[in-house]
RNA sequence: CGGGGCGUAGCGUAGCCCGGUUAUCGCGCCUGGUUUGGGACCAGGAGGUCGCAAGUUCGAAUCUUGCCGCCCCGACCA
Protein backbone atom coordinates (compact mmCIF):
# COMPACT_ATOMS: atom_id res chain seq x y z
CA UNK A 1 0.00 0.00 0.00
CA UNK A 2 1.64 3.33 -0.95
CA UNK A 3 1.79 5.60 1.52
CA UNK A 4 1.66 9.22 -0.38
CA UNK A 5 -1.88 8.49 -2.23
CA UNK A 6 -3.13 6.68 0.54
CA UNK A 7 -2.71 9.15 3.63
CA UNK A 8 -5.43 12.01 2.42
CA UNK A 9 -8.35 12.44 1.19
CA UNK A 10 -7.84 14.51 -1.61
CA UNK A 11 -5.84 12.07 -3.63
CA UNK A 12 -9.13 9.93 -4.10
CA UNK A 13 -9.97 12.36 -6.50
CA UNK A 14 -6.50 11.85 -8.16
CA UNK A 15 -7.98 7.70 -8.33
CA UNK A 16 -11.28 8.45 -9.65
CA UNK A 17 -10.01 10.84 -12.30
CA UNK A 18 -6.35 8.99 -13.71
CA UNK A 19 -7.79 5.31 -13.02
CA UNK A 20 -11.55 5.60 -13.07
CA UNK A 21 -12.82 8.54 -15.66
CA UNK A 22 -9.16 7.99 -17.56
CA UNK A 23 -8.59 4.42 -16.59
CA UNK A 24 -11.60 3.11 -17.88
CA UNK A 25 -14.24 3.28 -15.19
CA UNK A 26 -16.49 6.42 -15.72
CA UNK A 27 -16.37 9.46 -17.19
CA UNK A 28 -18.66 12.99 -16.58
CA UNK A 29 -21.65 12.93 -18.72
CA UNK A 30 -23.25 16.65 -19.58
CA UNK A 31 -25.86 16.16 -16.67
CA UNK A 32 -23.89 17.52 -13.85
CA UNK A 33 -23.32 14.85 -11.17
CA UNK A 34 -24.43 11.92 -13.34
CA UNK A 35 -21.56 9.14 -14.52
CA UNK A 36 -21.42 8.17 -17.68
CA UNK A 37 -19.76 4.36 -16.61
CA UNK A 38 -17.85 2.50 -19.51
CA UNK A 39 -17.80 -0.88 -20.36
CA UNK A 40 -15.18 -2.10 -18.09
CA UNK A 41 -16.71 -0.08 -15.04
CA UNK A 42 -19.87 -1.67 -16.17
CA UNK A 43 -18.43 -5.09 -16.56
CA UNK A 44 -17.25 -5.10 -13.07
CA UNK A 45 -20.91 -3.93 -11.60
CA UNK A 46 -22.54 -6.74 -13.79
CA UNK A 47 -20.26 -9.13 -11.70
CA UNK A 48 -21.19 -7.68 -8.52
CA UNK A 49 -24.99 -7.70 -9.73
CA UNK A 50 -25.09 -11.28 -10.60
CA UNK A 51 -23.43 -12.72 -7.37
CA UNK A 52 -25.80 -10.72 -5.07
CA UNK A 53 -28.83 -11.50 -7.36
CA UNK A 54 -28.01 -15.02 -7.08
CA UNK A 55 -28.04 -14.55 -3.33
CA UNK A 56 -31.32 -12.77 -3.18
CA UNK A 57 -32.82 -15.54 -5.06
CA UNK A 58 -31.06 -18.17 -2.55
CA UNK A 59 -32.67 -16.28 0.12
CA UNK A 60 -36.25 -16.79 -1.59
CA UNK A 61 -36.52 -13.49 -2.76
CA UNK A 62 -38.21 -12.88 -6.87
CA UNK A 63 -36.99 -9.81 -8.94
CA UNK A 64 -40.08 -7.12 -10.02
CA UNK A 65 -40.06 -3.94 -11.30
CA UNK A 66 -42.00 -0.92 -10.30
CA UNK A 67 -42.29 2.68 -12.46
CA UNK A 68 -39.72 5.21 -12.53
CA UNK A 69 -42.40 7.81 -12.11
CA UNK A 70 -44.25 8.27 -7.82
CA UNK A 71 -46.93 10.34 -8.50
CA UNK A 72 -46.29 13.36 -5.83
CA UNK A 73 -49.17 12.35 -3.32
CA UNK A 74 -47.84 9.27 -3.08
CA UNK A 75 -44.94 10.18 -1.11
CA UNK A 76 -46.36 12.64 0.54
CA UNK A 77 -48.40 10.14 2.22
CA UNK A 78 -45.59 8.33 5.08
CA UNK A 79 -44.86 11.94 7.10
CA UNK A 80 -41.03 11.04 7.99
CA UNK A 81 -40.53 9.53 4.61
CA UNK A 82 -41.43 12.63 2.70
CA UNK A 83 -39.15 14.99 4.98
CA UNK A 84 -35.66 12.51 4.70
CA UNK A 85 -36.32 13.06 0.60
CA UNK A 86 -38.53 15.91 -0.15
CA UNK A 87 -35.12 18.11 -0.77
CA UNK A 88 -33.89 15.78 -3.17
CA UNK A 89 -36.42 15.00 -5.36
CA UNK A 90 -36.36 15.77 -9.33
CA UNK A 91 -40.40 16.76 -10.20
CA UNK A 92 -41.48 15.94 -14.13
CA UNK A 93 -44.19 18.74 -14.22
CA UNK A 94 -44.43 18.41 -18.44
CA UNK A 95 -44.94 15.91 -21.09
CA UNK A 96 -44.29 17.71 -24.36
CA UNK A 97 -41.91 20.09 -25.97
CA UNK A 98 -42.70 21.98 -28.37
CA UNK A 99 -40.82 24.38 -31.50
CA UNK A 100 -40.48 28.06 -29.94
CA UNK A 101 -43.14 30.34 -31.78
CA UNK A 102 -40.32 33.29 -31.31
CA UNK A 103 -37.51 31.69 -33.37
CA UNK A 104 -35.20 29.65 -32.21
CA UNK A 105 -34.98 26.43 -30.24
CA UNK A 106 -37.42 23.80 -28.72
CA UNK A 107 -39.46 25.10 -25.50
CA UNK A 108 -41.58 23.09 -22.96
CA UNK A 109 -45.31 23.39 -23.90
CA UNK A 110 -47.24 25.11 -21.60
CA UNK A 111 -50.38 23.55 -22.66
CA UNK A 112 -48.64 20.37 -21.85
CA UNK A 113 -48.36 20.94 -18.25
CA UNK A 114 -48.91 17.14 -15.79
CA UNK A 115 -52.25 17.54 -13.63
CA UNK A 116 -49.83 16.24 -10.92
CA UNK A 117 -46.13 16.69 -10.98
CA UNK A 118 -44.32 12.98 -11.40
CA UNK A 119 -41.31 12.60 -9.14
CA UNK A 120 -38.35 10.71 -9.95
CA UNK A 121 -38.18 7.84 -7.95
CA UNK A 122 -35.48 8.72 -5.49
CA UNK A 123 -36.17 5.08 -3.76
CA UNK A 124 -39.49 2.92 -4.81
CA UNK A 125 -40.94 1.84 -1.24
CA UNK A 126 -44.01 4.61 -1.79
CA UNK A 127 -44.77 3.44 -5.37
CA UNK A 128 -44.11 -0.37 -4.04
CA UNK A 129 -46.55 -0.35 -0.81
CA UNK A 130 -48.89 1.20 -2.94
CA UNK A 131 -49.25 -2.33 -5.41
CA UNK A 132 -48.86 -4.02 -2.31
CA UNK A 133 -51.76 -3.37 -1.52
CA UNK A 134 -53.53 -4.68 -3.90
CA UNK A 135 -51.34 -7.94 -3.48
CA UNK A 136 -51.85 -8.40 -0.43
CA UNK A 137 -55.20 -9.66 1.31
CA UNK A 138 -54.22 -12.73 3.20
CA UNK A 139 -51.96 -14.04 5.04
CA UNK A 140 -51.15 -16.65 2.53
CA UNK A 141 -49.97 -13.87 0.82
CA UNK A 142 -47.24 -13.39 2.93
CA UNK A 143 -44.15 -13.05 3.36
CA UNK A 144 -43.77 -11.47 -0.40
CA UNK A 145 -40.11 -10.79 -0.96
CA UNK A 146 -39.76 -8.83 -3.88
CA UNK A 147 -36.18 -6.87 -5.31
CA UNK A 148 -35.89 -4.30 -7.57
CA UNK A 149 -33.04 -3.77 -9.74
CA UNK A 150 -33.22 0.37 -11.17
CA UNK A 151 -31.53 3.32 -11.10
CA UNK A 152 -32.44 6.04 -8.88
CA UNK A 153 -32.16 9.82 -8.85
CA UNK A 154 -31.72 11.94 -5.29
CA UNK A 155 -30.77 15.58 -6.70
CA UNK A 156 -27.87 15.84 -3.88
CA UNK A 157 -26.72 19.39 -3.59
CA UNK A 158 -22.69 18.32 -3.96
CA UNK A 159 -22.18 14.91 -5.97
CA UNK A 160 -18.99 12.60 -5.20
CA UNK A 161 -18.14 9.90 -8.18
CA UNK A 162 -19.35 6.72 -7.18
CA UNK A 163 -20.23 7.76 -3.58
CA UNK A 164 -23.07 10.07 -4.40
CA UNK A 165 -23.61 10.45 -7.65
CA UNK A 166 -27.03 12.06 -9.05
CA UNK A 167 -28.46 8.88 -11.08
CA UNK A 168 -26.96 5.71 -9.82
CA UNK A 169 -28.13 2.11 -10.30
CA UNK A 170 -28.97 -0.26 -7.29
CA UNK A 171 -31.31 -3.08 -6.03
CA UNK A 172 -33.85 -2.23 -3.06
CA UNK A 173 -35.47 -5.37 -1.73
CA UNK A 174 -39.48 -4.72 -0.27
CA UNK A 175 -40.60 -7.50 1.82
CA UNK A 176 -43.59 -7.75 3.65
CA UNK A 177 -44.57 -9.95 6.35
CA UNK A 178 -47.21 -10.97 8.91
CA UNK A 179 -45.10 -10.44 12.33
CA UNK A 180 -42.80 -7.94 13.51
CA UNK A 181 -40.74 -10.75 14.31
CA UNK A 182 -40.39 -12.14 10.64
CA UNK A 183 -40.16 -8.68 9.09
CA UNK A 184 -37.01 -8.42 11.66
CA UNK A 185 -35.19 -11.21 11.12
CA UNK A 186 -35.37 -10.48 7.45
CA UNK A 187 -34.12 -7.36 7.50
CA UNK A 188 -30.80 -9.39 9.66
CA UNK A 189 -30.60 -11.99 7.07
CA UNK A 190 -30.10 -9.39 4.64
CA UNK A 191 -28.20 -7.18 6.36
CA UNK A 192 -25.50 -10.51 6.64
CA UNK A 193 -26.20 -11.32 2.91
CA UNK A 194 -24.50 -8.12 2.50
CA UNK A 195 -21.94 -8.44 5.11
CA UNK A 196 -21.27 -12.00 3.29
CA UNK A 197 -21.31 -10.65 -0.72
CA UNK A 198 -18.86 -7.38 0.70
CA UNK A 199 -16.61 -9.56 2.94
CA UNK A 200 -15.92 -12.48 0.69
CA UNK A 201 -16.31 -11.11 -2.92
CA UNK A 202 -15.05 -7.85 -2.62
CA UNK A 203 -12.45 -9.13 0.06
CA UNK A 204 -14.11 -5.92 2.57
CA UNK A 205 -14.00 -6.14 5.63
CA UNK A 206 -17.28 -4.51 7.19
CA UNK A 207 -18.90 -4.33 10.95
CA UNK A 208 -22.29 -4.56 10.96
CA UNK A 209 -24.65 -2.76 13.16
CA UNK A 210 -27.03 -0.38 13.60
CA UNK A 211 -28.07 3.53 13.08
CA UNK A 212 -28.65 5.39 15.73
CA UNK A 213 -31.92 7.35 15.43
CA UNK A 214 -30.41 10.49 13.51
CA UNK A 215 -29.00 8.44 10.94
CA UNK A 216 -31.82 6.20 10.50
CA UNK A 217 -33.40 5.77 7.02
CA UNK A 218 -36.47 8.38 6.64
CA UNK A 219 -39.43 6.39 7.90
CA UNK A 220 -37.71 3.03 9.11
CA UNK A 221 -37.89 1.79 12.99
CA UNK A 222 -34.66 0.15 12.87
CA UNK A 223 -31.94 0.72 10.63
CA UNK A 224 -29.04 -2.19 9.97
CA UNK A 225 -26.02 -1.40 8.10
CA UNK A 226 -22.64 -2.53 7.31
CA UNK A 227 -19.84 0.04 7.81
CA UNK A 228 -16.62 -0.67 5.53
CA UNK A 229 -13.38 1.75 6.28
CA UNK A 230 -11.24 3.04 3.26
CA UNK A 231 -7.70 3.57 3.24
CA UNK A 232 -7.59 7.10 4.30
CA UNK A 233 -9.44 6.16 7.44
CA UNK A 234 -12.52 7.69 6.33
CA UNK A 235 -15.73 5.29 7.10
CA UNK A 236 -18.29 4.45 4.50
CA UNK A 237 -22.14 3.08 4.62
CA UNK A 238 -21.97 0.16 2.49
CA UNK A 239 -25.09 -1.07 2.43
CA UNK A 240 -28.21 -0.96 4.63
CA UNK A 241 -31.07 -2.92 5.57
CA UNK A 242 -33.98 -1.38 7.79
CA UNK A 243 -37.12 -2.64 9.81
CA UNK A 244 -40.05 -0.82 8.41
CA UNK A 245 -42.53 -1.59 11.40
CA UNK A 246 -46.04 -1.00 10.62
CA UNK A 247 -45.28 2.26 9.07
CA UNK A 248 -45.71 2.01 5.43
CA UNK A 249 -48.53 -0.65 5.36
CA UNK A 250 -50.20 2.07 7.77
CA UNK A 251 -49.46 4.95 5.02
CA UNK A 252 -50.29 3.28 2.23
CA UNK A 253 -53.00 0.84 3.80
CA UNK A 254 -51.94 -2.62 3.55
CA UNK A 255 -53.87 -5.13 5.56
CA UNK A 256 -54.17 -8.71 5.61
CA UNK A 257 -56.30 -10.91 7.62
CA UNK A 258 -54.33 -13.41 9.97
CA UNK A 259 -55.80 -17.10 10.80
CA UNK A 260 -58.46 -15.51 13.10
CA UNK A 261 -59.57 -13.41 10.13
CA UNK A 262 -58.30 -10.71 12.22
CA UNK A 263 -57.12 -7.50 10.05
CA UNK A 264 -53.96 -6.88 10.45
CA UNK A 265 -51.56 -3.89 9.56
CA UNK A 266 -48.30 -5.64 7.39
CA UNK A 267 -44.76 -5.33 8.88
CA UNK A 268 -42.00 -4.27 6.38
CA UNK A 269 -38.51 -4.50 5.38
CA UNK A 270 -36.58 -2.54 2.63
CA UNK A 271 -32.82 -2.94 1.55
CA UNK A 272 -30.19 -2.24 -0.69
CA UNK A 273 -26.90 -1.65 -1.93
CA UNK A 274 -25.77 0.84 -4.97
CA UNK A 275 -22.84 1.31 -7.37
CA UNK A 276 -21.14 2.94 -4.20
CA UNK A 277 -19.93 -0.36 -3.51
CA UNK A 278 -17.61 0.11 -6.89
CA UNK A 279 -16.11 3.23 -4.92
CA UNK A 280 -15.93 0.82 -1.91
CA UNK A 281 -14.05 -1.33 -3.87
CA UNK A 282 -11.58 1.17 -5.56
CA UNK A 283 -11.06 3.21 -2.06
CA UNK A 284 -10.46 0.12 -0.17
CA UNK A 285 -7.83 -1.72 -2.54
CA UNK A 286 -6.34 0.45 -4.90
CA UNK A 287 -2.83 1.55 -5.04
CA UNK A 288 -0.51 4.12 -6.91
CA UNK A 289 -0.74 1.94 -10.20
CA UNK A 290 -4.17 1.61 -10.43
CA UNK A 291 -6.81 -0.88 -8.96
CA UNK A 292 -6.83 -3.36 -7.44
CA UNK A 293 -9.69 -6.27 -7.72
CA UNK A 294 -10.63 -9.04 -6.06
CA UNK A 295 -10.41 -12.26 -8.15
CA UNK A 296 -14.15 -13.20 -7.51
CA UNK A 297 -15.41 -10.04 -8.89
CA UNK A 298 -13.20 -9.28 -11.39
CA UNK A 299 -14.58 -9.07 -15.38
CA UNK A 300 -10.91 -10.54 -16.38
CA UNK A 301 -8.99 -12.81 -13.62
CA UNK A 302 -6.32 -13.40 -15.83
CA UNK A 303 -4.81 -11.76 -19.14
CA UNK A 304 -1.94 -13.30 -21.10
CA UNK A 305 0.27 -11.37 -23.18
CA UNK A 306 2.02 -13.03 -25.63
CA UNK A 307 5.82 -11.41 -26.38
CA UNK A 308 6.66 -11.25 -29.62
CA UNK A 309 10.04 -11.37 -31.71
CA UNK A 310 9.27 -9.87 -34.63
CA UNK A 311 7.38 -12.53 -37.14
CA UNK A 312 9.48 -15.22 -35.62
CA UNK A 313 7.21 -18.41 -34.58
CA UNK A 314 4.48 -15.71 -34.03
CA UNK A 315 2.17 -18.13 -34.91
CA UNK A 316 3.46 -20.66 -32.55
CA UNK A 317 3.30 -18.01 -29.41
CA UNK A 318 -0.32 -17.15 -30.60
CA UNK A 319 -1.31 -20.72 -30.83
CA UNK A 320 -0.23 -21.89 -27.09
CA UNK A 321 -1.76 -18.48 -25.87
CA UNK A 322 -4.89 -20.11 -27.87
CA UNK A 323 -4.39 -23.40 -26.09
CA UNK A 324 -3.89 -21.94 -22.43
CA UNK A 325 -6.60 -19.81 -22.40
CA UNK A 326 -9.34 -22.51 -23.17
CA UNK A 327 -7.79 -24.24 -20.33
CA UNK A 328 -8.32 -21.15 -18.19
CA UNK A 329 -11.79 -21.09 -19.92
CA UNK A 330 -12.44 -24.56 -19.14
CA UNK A 331 -12.05 -24.12 -16.01
CA UNK A 332 -14.73 -21.40 -15.41
CA UNK A 333 -11.53 -18.66 -14.68
CA UNK A 334 -12.58 -15.31 -17.01
CA UNK A 335 -9.59 -14.73 -18.79
CA UNK A 336 -8.49 -12.82 -21.67
CA UNK A 337 -5.57 -13.42 -24.26
CA UNK A 338 -4.29 -10.14 -25.80
CA UNK A 339 -2.64 -10.64 -28.43
CA UNK A 340 -3.44 -7.10 -30.31
CA UNK A 341 -0.47 -5.84 -31.99
CA UNK A 342 -1.03 -2.17 -31.94
CA UNK A 343 0.32 -2.27 -28.16
CA UNK A 344 3.96 -3.33 -26.66
CA UNK A 345 4.09 -5.69 -24.42
CA UNK A 346 4.80 -3.14 -21.63
CA UNK A 347 1.89 -0.87 -22.71
CA UNK A 348 -0.62 -3.79 -22.01
CA UNK A 349 1.37 -4.49 -18.40
CA UNK A 350 0.80 -0.97 -17.39
CA UNK A 351 -2.95 -1.65 -18.86
CA UNK A 352 -3.77 -4.38 -16.81
CA UNK A 353 -2.52 -3.38 -14.21
CA UNK A 354 -3.75 0.39 -13.82
CA UNK A 355 -7.85 -1.97 -14.22
CA UNK A 356 -6.55 -4.20 -11.69
CA UNK A 357 -6.94 -7.50 -13.41
CA UNK A 358 -5.90 -9.90 -10.38
CA UNK A 359 -3.33 -12.24 -12.59
CA UNK A 360 -1.16 -11.48 -15.64
CA UNK A 361 0.43 -14.21 -17.79
CA UNK A 362 3.47 -13.45 -20.08
CA UNK A 363 4.50 -15.88 -22.63
CA UNK A 364 7.53 -15.44 -24.60
CA UNK A 365 9.97 -17.25 -26.95
CA UNK A 366 12.25 -17.91 -24.03
CA UNK A 367 8.98 -19.90 -22.31
CA UNK A 368 8.40 -22.10 -25.60
CA UNK A 369 12.20 -22.96 -25.32
CA UNK A 370 12.28 -23.78 -22.00
CA UNK A 371 8.37 -24.97 -21.23
CA UNK A 372 8.44 -22.19 -18.75
CA UNK A 373 5.47 -19.24 -18.37
CA UNK A 374 5.58 -15.55 -16.29
CA UNK A 375 2.81 -15.47 -13.58
CA UNK A 376 2.77 -11.60 -12.12
CA UNK A 377 0.42 -10.69 -9.23
CA UNK A 378 -1.35 -7.66 -9.13
CA UNK A 379 -1.75 -7.13 -5.53
CA UNK A 380 1.81 -7.90 -4.35
CA UNK A 381 3.56 -7.01 -7.82
CA UNK A 382 5.10 -10.15 -7.34
CA UNK A 383 6.19 -11.44 -10.67
CA UNK A 384 7.90 -15.01 -10.97
CA UNK A 385 8.90 -17.51 -13.83
CA UNK A 386 7.54 -20.91 -13.43
CA UNK A 387 7.49 -24.84 -15.09
CA UNK A 388 4.32 -25.05 -17.55
CA UNK A 389 3.75 -28.35 -15.29
CA UNK A 390 -0.06 -28.16 -13.70
CA UNK A 391 -0.10 -24.65 -15.17
CA UNK A 392 -4.33 -24.50 -14.64
CA UNK A 393 -3.96 -25.86 -10.82
CA UNK A 394 -1.62 -22.79 -10.35
CA UNK A 395 -3.67 -20.55 -11.46
CA UNK A 396 -6.61 -21.39 -10.02
CA UNK A 397 -4.44 -21.61 -6.58
CA UNK A 398 -3.36 -18.06 -6.99
CA UNK A 399 -6.61 -16.53 -7.82
CA UNK A 400 -7.98 -18.24 -4.27
CA UNK A 401 -4.60 -16.68 -2.74
CA UNK A 402 -5.40 -13.11 -3.89
CA UNK A 403 -8.45 -13.11 -2.56
CA UNK A 404 -7.50 -14.64 0.44
CA UNK A 405 -4.70 -11.66 0.82
CA UNK A 406 -6.60 -8.92 0.30
CA UNK A 407 -8.76 -9.90 2.64
CA UNK A 408 -6.64 -10.48 5.27
CA UNK A 409 -4.51 -6.98 4.51
CA UNK A 410 -7.59 -5.11 4.62
CA UNK A 411 -8.80 -6.80 7.92
CA UNK A 412 -5.54 -5.82 9.30
CA UNK A 413 -5.89 -2.24 7.92
CA UNK A 414 -9.32 -1.57 9.23
CA UNK A 415 -8.37 -3.12 12.94
CA UNK A 416 -5.54 -1.16 13.24
CA UNK A 417 -7.70 1.71 12.70
CA UNK A 418 -10.36 0.79 15.70
CA UNK A 419 -9.19 2.84 18.64
CA UNK A 420 -10.50 3.30 22.15
CA UNK A 421 -11.08 6.74 23.63
CA UNK A 422 -11.45 7.94 26.68
CA UNK A 423 -11.66 11.81 26.68
CA UNK A 424 -12.40 14.58 24.65
CA UNK A 425 -9.36 15.82 23.85
CA UNK A 426 -7.83 12.07 22.93
CA UNK A 427 -11.22 11.54 20.97
CA UNK A 428 -10.25 14.89 18.93
CA UNK A 429 -6.85 13.73 18.56
CA UNK A 430 -7.34 10.63 16.66
CA UNK A 431 -9.80 12.15 14.38
CA UNK A 432 -7.32 14.69 13.19
CA UNK A 433 -4.20 12.21 12.91
CA UNK A 434 -5.16 8.83 13.04
CA UNK A 435 -8.64 8.88 11.64
CA UNK A 436 -10.70 5.63 11.82
CA UNK A 437 -13.17 4.39 13.93
CA UNK A 438 -12.99 5.62 17.31
CA UNK A 439 -14.85 3.46 19.82
CA UNK A 440 -16.31 5.80 22.53
CA UNK A 441 -18.81 6.05 25.62
CA UNK A 442 -21.82 8.04 23.90
CA UNK A 443 -25.02 9.27 26.13
CA UNK A 444 -27.40 8.20 24.02
CA UNK A 445 -28.94 11.66 23.00
CA UNK A 446 -29.02 12.92 19.76
CA UNK A 447 -27.86 16.27 21.48
CA UNK A 448 -24.84 14.99 21.88
CA UNK A 449 -24.72 13.43 18.20
CA UNK A 450 -25.09 16.56 16.94
CA UNK A 451 -22.61 18.78 18.55
CA UNK A 452 -20.21 16.00 17.64
CA UNK A 453 -20.68 16.37 14.43
CA UNK A 454 -20.80 19.98 14.90
CA UNK A 455 -17.43 20.07 16.37
CA UNK A 456 -15.68 17.41 14.64
CA UNK A 457 -17.31 16.27 11.73
CA UNK A 458 -17.56 12.88 13.39
CA UNK A 459 -21.10 11.08 13.37
CA UNK A 460 -22.12 7.72 14.91
CA UNK A 461 -21.44 5.20 12.09
CA UNK A 462 -22.95 2.67 13.96
CA UNK A 463 -23.84 0.99 17.35
CA UNK A 464 -22.41 -2.43 16.62
CA UNK A 465 -24.13 -5.56 16.54
CA UNK A 466 -23.48 -7.62 19.83
CA UNK A 467 -22.28 -4.81 21.46
CA UNK A 468 -20.19 -5.52 24.85
CA UNK A 469 -22.31 -3.93 27.52
CA UNK A 470 -19.77 -1.57 29.82
CA UNK A 471 -20.57 1.47 31.82
CA UNK A 472 -18.67 4.32 30.97
CA UNK A 473 -19.12 8.28 30.87
CA UNK A 474 -20.01 10.06 27.35
CA UNK A 475 -17.03 11.25 25.63
CA UNK A 476 -19.19 14.84 25.48
CA UNK A 477 -21.23 15.39 27.87
CA UNK A 478 -19.65 13.48 30.59
CA UNK A 479 -23.29 11.42 31.40
CA UNK A 480 -23.53 8.20 32.01
CA UNK A 481 -22.91 5.56 29.58
CA UNK A 482 -23.64 1.94 28.59
CA UNK A 483 -22.15 0.78 25.75
CA UNK A 484 -19.46 1.97 23.33
CA UNK A 485 -19.99 3.45 20.00
CA UNK A 486 -18.18 3.70 16.42
CA UNK A 487 -17.50 7.03 15.52
CA UNK A 488 -15.74 8.03 12.54
CA UNK A 489 -15.86 10.90 9.50
CA UNK A 490 -17.48 9.48 7.08
CA UNK A 491 -18.20 9.52 3.04
C1' C B 1 -28.04 28.78 -2.10
C1' G B 2 -23.29 31.21 -0.02
C1' G B 3 -17.48 31.65 -0.62
C1' G B 4 -13.41 30.93 -4.03
C1' G B 5 -11.35 29.60 -8.91
C1' C B 6 -11.49 28.52 -14.13
C1' G B 7 -13.26 28.47 -19.58
C1' U B 8 -7.60 28.51 -25.62
C1' A B 9 -7.58 21.39 -30.70
C1' G B 10 -10.08 14.97 -28.20
C1' C B 11 -7.29 15.77 -23.17
C1' G B 12 -3.84 18.80 -20.27
C1' U B 13 -1.89 23.70 -20.97
C1' A B 14 1.43 28.70 -22.36
C1' G B 15 0.14 33.48 -23.84
C1' C B 16 -3.79 37.82 -20.78
C1' C B 17 -1.19 41.99 -16.01
C1' C B 18 1.56 45.64 -20.32
C1' G B 19 -3.62 44.75 -27.22
C1' G B 20 0.32 44.23 -32.75
C1' U B 21 3.25 38.84 -37.96
C1' U B 22 0.83 32.58 -39.29
C1' A B 23 -1.98 31.45 -31.13
C1' U B 24 2.55 27.94 -27.52
C1' C B 25 3.92 23.27 -25.75
C1' G B 26 2.95 18.12 -24.23
C1' C B 27 -0.23 13.82 -24.69
C1' G B 28 -3.49 11.62 -28.08
C1' C B 29 -4.83 11.00 -33.46
C1' C B 30 -3.33 9.90 -38.98
C1' U B 31 0.70 8.10 -42.75
C1' G B 32 5.39 5.49 -43.58
C1' G B 33 9.37 2.83 -41.56
C1' U B 34 12.12 0.42 -37.70
C1' U B 35 10.35 -2.23 -33.25
C1' U B 36 8.07 -5.80 -29.19
C1' G B 37 10.59 -9.71 -21.73
C1' G B 38 7.83 -2.99 -18.15
C1' G B 39 3.75 2.53 -20.92
C1' A B 40 9.06 2.37 -28.15
C1' C B 41 11.74 5.48 -31.70
C1' C B 42 12.45 8.39 -36.28
C1' A B 43 10.29 11.26 -40.20
C1' G B 44 6.04 13.57 -42.05
C1' G B 45 0.83 15.21 -41.32
C1' A B 46 -4.23 16.57 -39.79
C1' G B 47 -6.83 19.08 -36.11
C1' G B 48 -8.77 25.95 -33.34
C1' U B 49 -16.28 29.71 -33.48
C1' C B 50 -9.41 31.38 -27.97
C1' G B 51 -17.22 29.72 -23.72
C1' C B 52 -21.27 33.32 -25.97
C1' A B 53 -22.76 38.39 -27.04
C1' A B 54 -22.05 43.46 -27.23
C1' G B 55 -18.58 47.46 -26.64
C1' U B 56 -13.59 50.25 -26.83
C1' U B 57 -9.74 50.30 -30.79
C1' C B 58 -6.55 51.10 -37.08
C1' G B 59 -6.13 46.23 -34.64
C1' A B 60 -8.90 42.02 -29.15
C1' A B 61 -7.33 35.27 -26.78
C1' U B 62 -5.49 39.83 -24.22
C1' C B 63 -9.19 45.76 -22.10
C1' U B 64 -14.79 46.84 -20.51
C1' U B 65 -19.87 45.15 -19.65
C1' G B 66 -23.53 41.41 -19.67
C1' C B 67 -24.70 36.36 -20.10
C1' C B 68 -23.63 31.00 -20.13
C1' G B 69 -20.99 26.80 -18.42
C1' C B 70 -17.70 24.05 -15.33
C1' C B 71 -14.61 22.83 -10.97
C1' C B 72 -13.36 23.20 -5.68
C1' C B 73 -15.08 24.37 -0.47
C1' G B 74 -19.71 24.55 2.80
C1' A B 75 -25.09 23.32 3.94
C1' C B 76 -27.61 18.04 2.13
C1' C B 77 -26.59 12.72 1.69
C1' A B 78 -26.65 5.55 -0.13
Amino acid sequence: MSKEITSREENYAQWYNDLVIKGGLADYSAVKGCMVIKPYGFALWEKMRDELDRMFKETGHENAYFPLFIPKSFLSKEAAHVEGFAKECAVVTHYRLKNDPNGGGIIVDPEAKLEEELIVRPTSETIIWNTYKTWIQSYRDLPLLINQWANVVRWEMRTRLFLRTTEFLWQEGHTAHATAEEAIEESQLMLRVYADFVENYMAVPIIRGVKTASERFAGAVETYCIEAMMQDGKALQAGTSHFLGQNFARAFDVKFSDRQNKLEYVWATSWGVSTRLVGALVMAHSDDEGLILPPRIAPIQVVIVPIYKGDERKELLDAKGIEITAGLKKMGIRVKFDNNDNNRPGWKFAEYEKKGVPVRVALGLRDLDNNTIEIARRDTREKMSVPMENFNDKIEKLLTDIQESMYRKALAFRDAHITRADNWDEFARLLDTKGGFISAHWDGTAETEESIKEQLKATIRCIPLNNPAEEGLCIFSGKPSHQRVLFARAY
